[in-house]
DNA sequence: CTCGTTTCTTAACTTAAGTGAACGAGATGA
DNA sequence: TCATCTCGTTCACTTAAGTTAAGAAACGAG
């Protein structure tokens, strides 16, 4: 699984010998089961994530009703606000799938940037990466209608359909999961009108 | 106007003397009128920005209409996505009232972080905040309706509503102009029927 | 395999947002 | 000063999403 990590890291810059080293002692990898809540509303956030393999979501209740915000699937990272200012959360992350995550802190963070001053560069890099994308996101669900937003979803993580249960992927989109039923019908009869053959 | 920034840094960690007159040395402090436009579709972004006084609105054009997604005004930093990946932008960027800024791109960063490698470790710690806060604003807009994220607007950035045009305002919330008139009037109505002196 | 729960779909109805058009107030400029 | 343009509002109409309820299908535990 290791592996997996470095090949990651090493889109953004080659790792030597005594760098993967020191992630295989310091990087705790853990599998969670499907189900496994990891943080709770009123919690203060022990830790980060790192997906290796499987999918998290993220999600609220609200009036007694789970909304979802996000979903993390390989490769995705994942610091909650909680992490950032130490303050009870008021979302909840489980766990969609079975899950390998690496499971970090702040603690172990300044412990390895100590060591390697470069896995600090790395991080403000990867975090400005994130922001920025995730501005964009943000821009685009603000200028698109459910239906587009479903479409581009479908384009952009096509995978996930079949891997998260429709009415949280409803509230993933901003919906009613009878919105993205109606939708789904909506597309299909379209289709037929006008086959792409 | 040095100051504001020294005063905002601090809250994140004192500076030395030397770390200011580095910040003083280094950071371009540029004024640009109401209307400048800083950034435009097609354009690889040279810049990232910090606002020390004014507003700074970004936008997209969809179908010939101006969408705008977000502002930015005192204490509030943006790096376009252009900016971090090198490709031409989609989005624009431009100066809803007078502006002073300090500019900033990724060479400049290199130098003061090899100077004073504490800056990277702030650069580093405002990033992965604005990340998380980010997300949480995010959150917030897909679990609201279009009438309480005015209501959610009207508590958190109260001036704002004075300082922008209301078309601009609209398509922030993701509504158009109509709509959000039609919500002003329903909150009066509403206000009046149960009033709360 | 069966029972019970969860999830998805459908339908009828309500509510609110989008659309296109028109009007007036206020600013802008010749 | 008068004509023009922009912006905010309003209206009538269309369209789509939310709500409530019910039934079908899929899933999981025993």
């Amino acid at each position: 699984m290791e592996n997996e990590l470095f090949a990651f890291i090493s889109n953004y810059m080659p790792l030597s010998e005594a760098e993967k080293e020191a992630i295989t002692d310091l990087a705790l990898i853990r599998t969670y089961q499907k189900g496994t809540v990891l943080l709770e509303a009123g919690d203060i956030s022990p830790d980060g994530y790192f997906v290796l393999k499987g999918c998290l979501r993220s999600y609220y209740i609200i009036d007694g009703e789970e909304r979802t915000t996000s979903f993390y699937t390989e490769f995705d990272s994942f610091a909650p606000l909680s992490l950032v200012t130490k303050k009870p959360s008021e979302q909840y992350l489980s766990c969609v799938e079975d899950c390998i995550l690496t499971v970090g802190n702040p603690e172990m963070e300044k412990a390895m940037f100590e060591k390697f001053p470069r896995f600090e560069t790395l991080c403000r890099i990867m975090s400005e990466e994130l922001l920025a994308k995730n501005q964009v996101s943000f821009d685009d669900f603000k200028t698109s209608t459910p239906e587009q937003r479903y479409l581009e979803f479908l384009k952009s993580r096509p995978d996930l359909v079949q891997r998260v249960p429709q009415y949280q992927l409803a509230s993933y989109l901003g919906m009613t999961p009878q919105s993205l039923s109606r939708i789904r019908k909506r597309l299909v009869t379209k289709t037929k009108a006008s086959p792409a053959h």
